[in-house]
DNA sequence: TGAATATATGAGCAGATGTTCATATGTTCA
DNA sequence: TGAACATATGAACATCTGCTCATATATTCA
C-alpha cells in the first residue's frame, strides 16, 4: 500500500466505520451461524425494527451483508468471510489478557 | 463470544471506531515501519500539528500506540501487532478484485 | 380486493466526532 | 534565565451518526 493513497486509506476507514458501532457488530454477529429475518434480528438484539432496518441498509450499502426475500420475510446473511475474520481479529484484541 | 455480551460487543465497536477515520489510518500506517515524531507524522499526512496530536491522543487512549520522549521530540510507535493485522485485513477486503 | 404482516424509508433531533485557532506545557541551549 | 522549538490541550464550530416516530411499500391469504 502506498501511504499517499488517499482513496485507499479512506476506503479502509469507511470499511472499519461499518464495524465501529455496537448495533452493527451485534447484527453481524447474529448472522455468523445462519441467515435471519429482520424481525428475528431486532428481537435478538432488543432494538426496534426501524433501527435495525436502517443499520441493515448501512451494512448492505457497505457490502457486508446480502439478502433474499422469501414471502413476507427478507433474510439477511453475511456477504463474505472477511466479515468473520475482521470481527474475529477485533474479538481477539479485545479479549486479550 | 456470547452474543448477549453488551460490554464485549461495545468494546469491539470502540476498537473498530479507532480505525474508522482516514486520518487515524494514515497515522497508523505511517508507523508501520518505524517510530516517528509528531511533526514528522503531520508532515507526512499533510495535516496540522494540532489535528495530529488530537488524533494521537485518541489512539493512545485506545492503546493502539505508545510513545517515548527523546529531548523535545515525542516518538510514537504501534502498540502491538494486532494493529498491523487488523489494518492488513481491511486492506485485503478493500483491494479485492 | 382488503386486512394483516414484514420491511423500508424519510424527517427530525440529540449526541458524537474531527478540525481549527489560540494557548499552555515541557525541553534544550545560548 | 529566556528564547526557540516540539507537543498537548481546551473551546468553538460544523458535520456526521443513530435513534424514534410516522408512514410507505411489498407480500400473503381469506
Amino acid at each position: 500500500m502506498s501511504f499517499e493513497d488517499e482513496v485507499l486509506t479512506n476506503k479502509m476507514a469507511d470499511l472499519f466505520k461499518l464495524f465501529g458501532d455496537g448495533t452493527r457488530i451485534k447484527i453481524l454477529y447474529c448472522l455468523f451461524e445462519k441467515e435471519l429475518g429482520v424481525g428475528d434480528i431486532a428481537a435478538k438484539i432488543g432494538l426496534s425494527q426501524s433501527a435495525v432496518s436502517h443499520q441493515l441498509k448501512v451494512l448492505r450499502d457497505g457490502k457486508l451483508v446480502t439478502n433474499r426475500r422469501d414471502g413476507k420475510v427478507i433474510f439477511y446473511r453475511l456477504a463474505d468471510d472477511h466479515v468473520k475474520t475482521i470481527i474475529g481479529q477485533g474479538y481477539e484484541h479485545v479479549t486479550e489478557d
